[in-house]
DNA sequence: TTGTATGCGTTATCAG
DNA sequence: CTGATAACGCATACAA
């Protein structure tokens, strides 16, 4: 089991046939008698053969690869490695591999996907963090090539014109904030991000829909951990008895406000780590269906309509709830 | 800028030379005359010529791939995406692109190699997670195939035939427990793994090492928040006036114990959080490291020694101690 | 220094 | 259903 290159010859030679007929029944294999293309297996097994996939690409013009960037951590509570984690799974099942590369901003992006298109020719992209007025949507889908996003197009005409795989924060706190009411509670706080946000608008209009009547106990916070505190402080000294957060790290600082139930989004470590009760989203489901959306796209005759997913995320109650 | 594939022909034609000028500007540019050089240059500057690597390795059997596994994210409280986002940066400077694959064991690891090899001729791998009698570095010796590891040879003889990079948890947890010498403690226990992991007890040694007597107030833990709650009890009950800590992991439930200082390890952002005092490994810089260590294997004249790095964690100090 | 011919492994086309 | 031939884009040996 020597590692020496084998090539498609190797195993035509091995199974009397010629190299065509090799290829056809990896491709094609319904244009082969079953006898044939049984031996033709048992020598791709012997030889422990694997296509080349440069030299198909030179062919083709696919590479089986999906290009996905890698994000910064931000404020280190990020949730991205799990979702990574499942598409590098899910993609090796279909057949593909992911690359990785980096970018600062979305201009910087722009360029990588020419450098990568150039050099590497992926055949997808998966793009992550979308945004009001995401110029990278636009530059994939002007030249027609192969993308989905994990998020919704925020902002753009109904729907979206692109795939697309997300999931619903509207649904993980309107179920939160119905937990809270299942348990009593009456006054329940949100605590969120700045107006304008896509996620952030979205997470807090779950919470607005499941009250009748928000009692106008919301603050809006920049992210960090110390102005959730403040902002529970505030809130609770306005009435709340219970609070509903955008985010593991404002639910952390909530937590430090006094001893009202809190609920958090994104079952971060860190949420696991205190026991804070968090809204859970399916990170390998959506990365599965990032996959799924793509090989629809790149191996069935073309969708006339773009995939749209929408997952529910689920609450994972702990003692701070 | 139509994304129409320019090939190196179109470059020749543009700077009116031939296709082998232009290969050699791109490969061998002392070959070429300064003057002529220029023009290619600008030639591939207004075509936006990349080089096709499908068909440069087609030719030289060097894919400028570099591949890694993406690990699951066991407790959560986990470091590597600092690494991977340090690793795709670093390789993307030196002209490398990262590529991702997943495996659940040893084994399964080694028949991706086999994969990998065979569909994307990696030029290199880049192993994490190194452990004792690790199989994965001897399959990969024994093929001459180029790697790197990210963590020492456990349990090899004397300095490893291997390349590696690592950081030195024994100089770490060292500068923790002067750390607290420091702040007047005599009496600091240890909150460790099971024996007989490398990095698990190189991280006890350095504690053991920066103490005249350890006075036996060392605890081992499966590594849960749950048991390290448990060993400083303990520890405390037992006269300790404050804890290292083998992660951020028992830290984190050291914390519940009592009022004493407690320093974890890997700086997680469950410490940067709660304010858990902790030592922070310098990812980025290893990642660098990585990619070095590989760019000397793989471009420079085989180097006739293995290069071995060893990385110091830095102390960040915050509330806990 | 530059040009010409060749082959890397695969698949598409087309003839048997 | 099978076999021959060409082509993808690049880098090398060799000749000019």
């Amino acid at each position: 089991m020597m590692p020496e290159k084998v090539t498609i010859a190797d195993v035509a030679r091995r199974a009397s046939v010629s190299r065509q007929t090799v290829s056809n029944v990896l491709n094609s294999p319904d244009l082969v008698r079953e006898e044939t293309r049984e031996r033709v297996r048992q020598a791709v097994e012997e030889l422990g053969y694997r296509v080349n996939q440069a030299a198909r690409r030179m062919r083709t013009g696919r590479s089986r690869l999906l290009a996905v960037r890698i994000e910064q951590t931000q404020d280190g509570m990020n949730v991205f490695d799990r979702f990574l984690h499942g598409l590098t799974d899910s993609a090796a099942k279909a057949g593909y591999r992911v690359i990785l590369y980096t970018a600062d901003d979305d201009r910087s992006e722009i360029a990588t996907f020419d450098d990568l298109l150039g050099a590497y020719e992926p055949d997808a992209f998966v793009l992550t963090g979308t945004h009001y007025g995401d110029v990278r949507t636009s530059w994939l889908a002007e030249r027609e090539l192969a993308f989905v996003t994990f998020g919704r197009p925020w902002g753009m005409p109904e729907g979206g014109a692109h795939p697309w795989v997300d999931v619903d924060g509207a649904a993980g706190t309107a179920a939160a904030t119905r937990h809270l009411l299942g348990a009593g509670h009456r006054r329940i706080g949100f605590i969120g991000w700045p107006e304008g946000s896509g996620v952030g608008d979205d997470r807090r209009s779950g919470w607005a829909r499941a009250l009748d009547d928000t009692g106008a106990l919301e603050r809006r916070t920049d992210g960090s951990a110390a102005e959730g505190e403040a902002a529970a402080r505030e809130l609770i000294a306005a009435g709340a008895t219970a609070l509903v957060c955008v985010s593991d790290s404002v639910a952390l600082g909530a937590l430090q406000a006094g001893p009202v139930p809190v609920i958090g989004f994104d079952d971060t470590p860190v949420a696991a780590a205190i026991g804070l009760t968090s809204l859970s989203q399916p990170l390998s489901d959506a990365a599965a269906r990032c996959v799924g959306v793509l090989t629809r796209l790149l191996e069935d005759d073309s969708p006339d309509k773009p995939d749209h997913v929408l997952l529910e995320p689920s609450l994972v109650i702990r003692r701070t709830a």
